[in-house]
DNA sequence: ATGTATAACTGCG
DNA sequence: TCGCAGTTATACA
């Protein structure tokens, strides 16, 4: 099992936050260290990462990270003018969506993963919101590796929640999350290590 | 058609 | 170190 369990002698905590729109659920100690560990090594050598570009404000600029998009065939995703065709499951991601699907009784297709090498990398305030996710999406975000800052805002309300990504957390955000609020990776200087993110999504597939 | 938002950067305080 | 303003042309509602 990859998964902690009361049989570990370790708890399996989660913290409820319910936001106004919003409902944010965090596992800090979802997975492991040792596997999380292990998984963050085998990704990160095994997988053909890519720092694309995209248009922004009418120029090509490299996105601050390292991205792949992974899952079903049919998972074809669009930002920013851009179309990506998904790359076939790595087994231990398969693996990874398998149980997350089972944990959370929801099914999940796709990844996006995002390799920040260190506190330079980020991402700026956005929301998942891409047509292809449906309105209210499930999304489930897995980090790996160094402990990152990840911020939420509400579009229009002076409301903002802080929360810290540990190494082998899970993060679910659900309900109206992408409609009405934003969220972020911010810089973080003084960190030196890289961190490996997964959030898994399902993407209808239409006839 | 017309309006709106933009997963990024830099330069300034 | 951080937050804010300006950017700019394309996409899509």
């Amino acid at each position: 099992m990859t998964r902690q369990s009361h049989s570990d002698n370790l708890q399996l905590t989660l913290q409820q936050f319910n936001l106004p729109d919003a409902n944010i659920s965090l596992w800090p100690n979802w997975l492991t260290e040792p596997f999380s560990y292990n998984l963050q090594q085998q990704l990160v050598s095994q997988l053909s990462w890519a720092q694309d570009s995209i248009i922004m404000f009418g120029k090509p600029v490299k996105i601050p990270r390292q991205q792949v998009w992974m899952g079903d065939s049919h998972c074809r995703y669009r930002y920013s003018g851009t179309t990506f065709i998904p790359q076939p499951w790595h087994p231990a991601v398969r693996q990874l969506a398998d149980n997350l699907s089972q944990f959370l009784q929801q099914p999940f297709n796709c990844v996006l993963l995002n390799l920040y090498a260190d506190g330079q990398h980020h991402m700026g305030w956005h929301a998942d919101n891409e047509p292809e996710l449906g309105h209210d999406p499930v999304i489930a975000s897995v980090s790996l590796g160094a402990a990152r800052r990840f911020e939420l805002k509400h579009r229009t309300q002076p409301w903002q929640l802080t929360l810290d990504l540990p190494s082998g957390s899970l993060l679910l955000m659900i309900g109206q999350c992408q409609r009405h609020w934003l969220h972020r990776l911010p810089k973080q200087s003084r960190i030196n290590h890289c961190r490996l993110n997964l959030t898994f999504r399902y993407i209808e597939a239409v006839s």
